[in-house]
DNA sequence: TTGAAAGCGATACCAT
DNA sequence: ATGGTATCGCTTTCAA
């Protein structure tokens, strides 16, 4: 800011009255101390010379920045975003400001950060970042600093944690390709140190051994990333090696795409020869070639729950963990498995 | 933060010195008035209490928070997340920490994000929304308060602003469709009060011009916002009622594929029947169907250019512009026109 | 080279 | 109901 802003003296002076007076007005609990009539009279001065407190003097004081520290992933992610104006539009309700930063899942990253952030004195920190075992977790936990876990949560279920519900995802996508008549099914199934893809893969086996469906060995393939790349990688693996399937439950949208690319690169088809489904419902993810059966995670819920979650523990509330349903989006790239088994690792293409 | 945290006055304690040494330690100016031993020493006793310094406090004295204000039109829309990235890493290399608020094009959130991010004392403002004449952006010029615009322009040019060569962008469109065979070419072209939408619809009426193509009365057509649902509504007019055209140059990829939705809904094929261009190249864009030929705008150095030219006028230096360059990715929403000029305003399929 | 003290803008406790 | 004053954590000018 560039002019010299108006401060609480310049307002006391033009009321003539004490600075205190003036402050105790600002503040719903501190106001009624001060003669109605002053009150008033001073909110008018107060719009007049168009007062703004300043937060950051307020803060020093009371010790609370009114910010909040998010940590995410990669924004450009594009379900990230979706979290985070969840995060915004909750927390602004009560007057909180998110301070967002990326870590681009990369350690470094992640402890600048924090260290900006906490330098920051932001009030505590929502993190779409937790591994399964994640020591920068453990460290706000145990400097008593509120903390709010979204999307991936920790083994330990030490934090406050908003995420989705895993296991019904993985029933519902199974439960879809079964219906459809496959039997053999595959999972690509993300990375084992994050939460979302253990739940992911574990769900998968919990339900296909539910329903009596034997998977092959070989079917079930994490990944080391959520990634286009990978879902290539791990899909032309399965064809080239693994035992015979018709479709495949991959761990994200992306993966999803992956594992859609690699078939396409051997002239196969999805859906006709091989089944796909995603998780996250990302955008777009309707208008992709084909349109992807997926998963849909309600992101902005996810995000606004975290921040209720958040702002519970400042009012000194205990940390709990809340769960939003997954729900089936059936587009077209699931349908009935080939007549004759698909993917029965045909040579590369040409 | 919980736990009380280290303070200068802690640190000094430890070290048996006056706290004003240790500020002076802190701070590369100041640090070579104080003994490079005792410097050292301190910096240790830093280390090991692991001090580190709160900079509201610091803010307060010096009035610099070494924060920005972003405004945001929507982050979920997937192009400014990369904008934002590009301030985030521009602005890290400085100090400085964005704080991002999404206005929704919504006048009322703008100026809550505004006076919630002025009361948190930034240090000025990097803007994606401005319009072509904006009041919010004219208050913060005249109170002299640092500014970026960032993706859009106003038309009195007094902000510092960086964008990207629309003109160009609309010429490389144009002439692709040209060669590809096409004369009649409409332009939806996104609304005329946000620089973007307005320059590129003078640029195409500009470029047909200056190729000598005569644009029949009605294929210039500007839509109410940059949406799928505009891009439709807008396509169904030009089909119902307006002459004949082949291809089309949409304002963005959003109106784009509204344009395709059109079309399709008639039984008419993009690009068999209509070629069909966007810009912006968003997220995903190769992966549609048809896959999007568009013009590419390199946002995430559009916002780290922005975050140069903000930190430049924290520095003293006048306010410039500075444009990029879009390149034009083809793909498959384009085509040679039909041997039988299509869009011929069938009536509606079915 | 280091110490002392004022002050950034606000809050909050103690007095009156 | 209002005023006075210390203080939050740090920077900075002035002294020593």
């Amino acid at each position: 800011m560039s002019q010299r802003p108006v401060t609480l003296r310049d307002v006391a002076e033009a009321a003539g009255l004490h600075i205190s007076t003036v402050s105790r007005v600002l503040s719903p609990e501190t106001r009624g101390l001060v003669n109605e009539k002053t009150a008033q009279r001073i909110d008018a001065i107060i719009a007049e010379l168009g007062y703004e407190p300043n937060r950051v003097a307020r803060g020093l004081k009371t010790r609370r920045s009114m910010t909040v520290g998010v940590l995410i992933n990669d924004l450009t992610n594009p379900v990230f975003p979706y979290v985070v104006r969840g995060i915004e539009d909750t927390l602004a309700k009560s007057g909180y400001t998110p301070l967002v930063a990326n870590t681009d899942g990369d350690l470094d990253r992640q402890r600048r950060g924090f260290d900006a952030l906490a330098s920051r004195q932001v009030d505590g920190f929502i993190l779409s970042t937790a591994l399964r075992e994640d020591p920068l977790v453990e460290e706000i936990l145990d400097k008593g600093i509120p903390l709010a876990l979204v999307v991936r949560n920790v083994d330990n279920h030490r934090a406050a944690a908003v995420t989705s519900d895993e296991r019904l995802g993985t029933r519902l996508a199974v439960e879809h390709l079964v219906e459809l008549g496959h039997g053999a099914i595959a999972c690509v199934s993300g990375p084992e140190h994050i939460s979302t893809g253990a739940a992911r893969r574990a769900g998968f086996e919990e339900v296909m051994a539910a329903r009596g469906l034997r998977v092959a060995e070989g079917l079930v393939r994490p990944t080391t990333g959520f990634t286009i790349k990978e879902g290539q990688r791990v899909m032309n693996e399965l064809l080239d090696g693994g035992p015979p399937f018709t479709a495949v439950v991959a761990g994200n949208d992306m993966l999803a795409i992956g594992c859609i690319d690699a078939l396409k690169a051997r002239g196969l088809r999805c859906p006709e020869d091989v089944s796909i489904i995603g998780f996250n419902d990302m955008y777009m993810a309707g208008r992709l070639t084909p349109p992807l059966t997926t998963l849909h995670v309600p992101y902005y819920d996810l995000g606004a729950y975290a921040a209720d979650l958040f702002l519970d523990q400042l009012a000194g509330r205990p940390p709990r963990e809340i769960t939003v349903v997954q729900s089936l989006i059936v587009r077209e790239s699931t349908a009935p498995p080939p007549v004759r088994p698909a993917a029965k690792r045909p040579k590369r293409a040409g």
